[in-house]
Formats: C-alpha cells, structure tokens, sequence
DNA sequence: AGTGTATCCTGCAGGC
DNA sequence: TGCCTGCAGGATACAC
C-alpha cells in the first residue's frame, strides 16, 4: 500500500477538509475490512463529530470528539474520497463503507482488494494500539542512535527489520528499498552487522526518502490517490524500487531484482554489493 | 530467533 | 481474442 507518505498525504488532505464536521451514519458495504461486527464499528463512529485527522506508521487516524480513533489501514489498494451526496462516490470503483455527513458530505472508503481494515479504537485502548508500533521515523527522537539500537540486536536482512512495524512504523517496501540504494546497503545484510557509520547513513537516507516523497505526495504505482484523486509523483524518482534492469542513477550498472522474505528487492550489485559502509 | 510459506482478494500484464 | 500464470505499496499465522 499506502506506506507512510501515502497516508500523510491522505491524512492532511482529510485534515484540510473534515475537523469539525459531523458522521451522520455509517453504511458498511464490504464487512471484511472493519475490524470486529460491523454494526459496533457503525455505532462508535455514527453521531460522532471528527476532532482531528492524522497518522500513525501506515494508518490513517481520525479522532474523534469522544476521543475513540478510527484508525484506517489502507492495505495494498485502500482509497478515501471525499465529496457529497448519497450512495458511494462515484470514482469509486469498489466501495467498501460510506459515512455520509450531517452537512450533506460523504467519505468513502474504497479498497479493490480488501486488505485495508478499519478499527475504531476506544479512547481507553489508544496508548496500547499505538504501542504496538515502533516509533516514527520522521519524529525528532528517532535519531541515528535510535536507528542503530534498532539493528544491533537482530541478524534479520536490514530490509526486514525496516518492514517490521513494530521496529520502524510506517515504512513499506518501496522506501525501505530506496532509503538502502541511497545509504548503499545490501537488502540482505544483516542488520547486526551495521556499524554506527552506515546506520547513520541509512538513519539519514530513509528520512530524507519519506520526507521528499511526502513532499511529492506520495508515489502511485497502480491504485494510489490521495483523498483528492490526484496520484503522487514520488513514482517518477525512484532510483531503485520497480527498475530491474535499468541503469543505477550513480554507476549504470543494471539495477538487479531480488525476493526475500516473499517480497521483491532493488538493489544496485554494484553500489549495494554488501561491502559498503559499515 | 529467523525464514519460508500460505492466506486474505482483485486486477492487470505478459506469454502462448 | 482468450486462457493461464504470476505479480502487486500489507499484515498475520503457522511450520520448521
């Protein structure tokens, strides 16, 4: 999906448009993707007004004024759109829960593939769901430090230490494979094996990565849009995400493909061949 | 502890 | 054109 710049984007454009207004009701169409019965998911957002969007790792966070958080993981293909009227949106191609507003607005939440779930979270259950995360990788307390502790402990492939939510939250694989092409570091090596040096390094590289995607709004590979319809343009810089076979922006050598942990790896053999800094 | 595999689901691209 | 296979921004559960 989505990985956190998608869900940023998302986030400020809800937040641009929906504090203060209010959910009249709302119509679960595809029950797969709430999280628990759909009518207790229905109850606790219905008559409830939005205090607040924004974002934790991946997920969409919408608080609302009895402080319950509807937390909105778009999996792979999840979409939010705004408008108004009755019914779903009508660029919606696969609706899955419509709230219509007390002001004639309407949300929709559309997901082709249904692996986006959304939950509402009791004000008494917050500090627990968010604790399940790692911390943000843009916040000022991850430092490189921070970073490094992180990969000290395990021998895991740094990619699947950056996948893992609990470690890092937010980072999917697209930025996880980019941030390494910039710090030069080979998907698989093991993340105990980066020194201070390079986790300085990657520390730096994946910040800079997702701030400049966010500052790109994000990156559409098929179905990505933010909550206005426009697709991200991160897609146009990628250096190593997606580019099997083509040349590395900084040496030319063939960028290679690989799959581990059951997801394809970028990686450049030549800038990332396993011997970089440590 | 870490890794591979399967599962959820649909659409699309590519090969034949 | 049509059929089939493989693949995909994620998360989780399981066996080894």
């Amino acid at each position: 999906m989505p990985e956190l710049p998608e869900a940023e984007t998302i986030a400020r454009g809800l937040n641009a448009v929906l504090p203060g207004r209010v959910v009249r009701d709302v119509e679960v169409l595809r029950a797969d993707v709430v999280n628990g019965p759909a009518r207790a998911f229905a109850g606790a957002v219905a008559g409830r007004a939005v205090r607040e969007v924004g974002r934790r790792g991946k997920n969409v966070v919408l608080a609302l004024d009895d402080s319950t958080r509807m937390v909105v993981n778009l999996g792979m293909t999840g979409r939010i759109m705004t408008g108004s009227g009755d019914g779903a949106d009508p660029r919606s191609t696969h609706p899955a829960v419509v709230f219509r507003l007390e002001d004639g607005g309407r949300v929709t939440y559309d997901d082709v593939r249904r692996f986006g779930l959304l939950t509402a979270v009791p004000a008494t259950e917050w500090r627990r769901w968010s604790g399940r995360l790692g911390p943000e990788p843009l916040a000022r307390s991850f430092t490189a430090a921070r970073m490094r502790r992180i990969l000290a402990p395990s021998r895991s492939p740094v990619r699947s230490l950056l996948l893992d939510q609990r470690k890092i939250a937010g980072v999917g694989n697209i930025y996880a494979v980019e941030a390494l092409w910039f710090a030069r570091i080979h998907p698989l090596a093991p993340a105990r094996d980066i020194g201070a040096t390079a986790a300085a390094g990657l520390h730096r590289a994946l910040r800079r990565v997702l701030r400049n995607a966010i500052r790109a709004g994000g990156t559409t590979l098929r179905n990505y849009r933010d909550a206005d319809g426009n697709e991200g343009r991160f897609g146009r810089v990628l250096r190593a995400y997606g580019r099997e076979g083509e040349p590395c922006t900084r040496c030319r050598t063939p960028i290679e493909r690989i799959v581990f942990g059951g997801r394809p790896a970028f990686r450049c053999p030549r800038c990332q061949d396993g011997s970089g800094p440590r």
